[in-house]
DNA sequence: TTATATCTTCCACCAAGCTGGAATGTTATG
DNA sequence: CATAACATTCCAGCTTGGTGGAAGATATAA
């Protein structure tokens, strides 16, 4: 029987995966990625595995996890004794991060939108943006 | 009469408008400040008015604007002649792009909190996270 | 065969906003 | 007067995550 992956170079893996092939070669740069194996000619290829993990990475990294979390993840997702817990507990930690992000810049928005919302945005100069930022107690 | 400014030491302005001595250097390096006044012995000095800069500066800072756009709004502000139109605008942009970067950070935490909310987070192996990311549809 | 596409490595550079440190000069404190 | 705490310049580095481009080898298409 013939179980042989098909074997792709980085440009076909970049367009099958979504991930450029200069992105996939600083992927194994950093060690994010093992040295992927080289034909004859020195190419790299890629199996169906290999564009498994970097989809997984590509998912990783569009629900914003850093470049170091990902490499816990896929450790873990390559771990078949891990825990689910350890897994939760970065997804947990990540989700903390963002919504502290988030809060930083629903903090902001609400005073940008008080300011703009009291500015004329009319052709006189008086402005309470700038009078603001300038700081003076936001007279009202 | 005496109306001369004080004389501050940018350790001294550092202090009095939270601003570091070394990012001080860097926003005049960078032209954001003009160059500052110096003394006898070729310190800056900074009067009254340079800190009122300084604490305009930091509170765009906090507001989450770009260098850039805090350059746009101390032209605006030092122009007697400006349209508060034009702050405004600079102003309901960068709240166009807050509003953009919340808008992304919650599909995320939405993401993140489904996919925990599925995972058992105990020591099992089992897990909807890992097999999302692996590219299973999360089958429930 | 020739042209184009794609691969390789390697080095540099980008955003954005600082921060650190060395070498050196000045000021303030005890 | 000694010494610590400032100041100066200048260059380097850091963060995070890549991207650009040159020089050269290989592969694919007409």
């Amino acid at each position: 029987m013939n179980d042989e992956s098909p074997r792709y170079n980085i440009g076909q893996a970049a367009r099958r995966t979504g991930v450029p092939a200069k992105t996939i070669r600083y992927y194994e740069s950093i060690g994010l990625l093992p040295p992927a194996l080289r034909g004859e000619n020195g190419y790299r290829f890629y199996g169906t595995n290999d564009l498994e993990t970097l989809r997984f990475i590509h998912r990783a990294r569009a629900l914003g996890f850093a470049l170091k979390d990902v490499g816990n993840l896929l450790a873990l997702w390559h771990d078949k004794d891990r825990c689910s817990a350890d897994v939760k507990r970065l997804a947990t930690d990540h989700i903390a991060t963002v919504e502290k992000r988030i809060a930083e810049l629903e903090s902001i928005r609400r005073s940008l939108v008080d300011l703009t919302k009291r500015c004329h945005g009319d052709d006189r100069p008086e402005c309470p943006i700038l009078g603001d930022l300038a700081g003076k107690s936001a007279q009202r």
